[in-house]
DNA sequence: GTCTATAACCGGATAGAC
DNA sequence: GTCTATCCGGTTATAGAC
């Protein structure tokens, strides 16, 4: 039985093309998060991916092809963070368990953050033709959820959407703003220990405030 | 007596000065926000301030010059926004102050937020050389203020730099992100009405959790 | 599929007339 | 102080040998 994802029976020449295919959007991902879309250059991209310029165009015709593609997998990524949505109906447990993979993406991969970030700031054009369908359509389903809990009285009756706003910002803050947050914290990243704090943190903002238990 | 913004007794020249300058850095925050530091082209920045180019280049030798002054007004007025710390010493009533000032600028002034966020995201080196000395200083007065209210029962024992950044990260993200904002709101921008329903959202997120009082 | 060489273009910055 | 014309370096994309 094959597996849906299968990557064993391909021709070299097919798996060549994968590795370097995936290669290149690394190095894009790189490249475009700490340059944006027209900042970065195709000979930076290469070079980051240690292949030549003419490689990089011949996998990815224009700039805008890789820079897409790039997009769509941060989408994807993100997307597959909120999983837990569809497992737990619990919302303290949905909550918790949501903030900390958003977190973890956020410190295990902040470049594919930025790279979003940046779209969207610069005015999201690519967002709007080709990333506005999927995440609209993830965030109605989301919305919904949030708001049946609401009706059972199992959340306080916030605006979902502003909700679940305030968790993007929380959680993202900690990938775009990572070289504002390394100089206030002396210069140095933020260890595992403070990961896991920053985690509780956000989780007990969101779920009881800071205001003290009257 | 002269007051301390002495902007009358000034020659026809200087006044012609100021203006253009002014003209220049208005324009210059938009363009920097729409396509990054590397993005924006000097031309582009001339033609939004109806200038041509080489007088762009008169005002500010550099696009970096420039780019450098567009930083410290927004790191000014943010730092600002703050005074409230200064006036009051109750929680709740500087909580809500404070983010109800950083909202109204996030919606007024959205092109400085951005300028900022694409600043940090990309790597920061302006920050590092011209802006963080003061942001560290303000950083640091607020989280003793911060760290006061908690030690006097005021506040829960939360860690006071990581509240600052979801507050940074929950107003911020309305200027940042309002272009995936906007979508999701159907495509039009957010009214005045949803405006101060996100104050009261974010305060009360802030100040009380989402999870009802059991 | 890979890579060197190059075409075609564009951007920051400046010279120099007004 | 203003503005046109221009230089020079760098960018995307491709042609064409291997």
């Amino acid at each position: 039985m094959k597996s849906k994802t299968s990557e064993k029976p391909l021709s070299a020449k097919a798996r060549v093309r994968r590795e370097n295919t995936r290669k290149i959007i690394i190095a894009a991902e790189e490249v475009f998060s700490k340059k944006g879309f027209e900042g970065a250059t195709t000979r930076e991209i290469a070079a980051t991916a240690v292949l030549p310029k003419a490689n990089v165009h011949y996998y990815f015709p224009t700039k805008e092809d890789l820079y897409v593609r790039v997009l769509e997998d941060i989408l994807k990524e993100w997307i597959a963070d909120a999983e837990i949505f569809d497992i737990s109906s619990d919302p303290e447990t949905v909550f918790r368990a949501y903030i900390e993979r958003k977190i973890q993406h956020s410190f295990t991969r902040p470049f594919g953050s930025k790279v979003w970030a940046m779209e969207i700031i610069s005015g999201g054009q690519v967002f709007e033709t080709h990333l506005k369908q999927s995440l609209l359509k993830w965030n109605a389903k989301t919305i919904q959820q949030i708001s049946d809990w609401i009706a059972e009285g199992k959340l306080r009756p916030i605006n979902p959407q502003y909700l679940l706003y305030a968790i993007w910002a929380t959680t993202q803050h900690y990938a775009d703003f990572e070289y504002q947050i390394r100089a206030i914290n002396r210069g140095k990243s933020l260890s595992p220990k403070q990961t896991n704090e920053i985690v509780d943190n956000i989780v007990q903002i969101v779920l009881h405030g800071v205001l003290p238990v009257v």
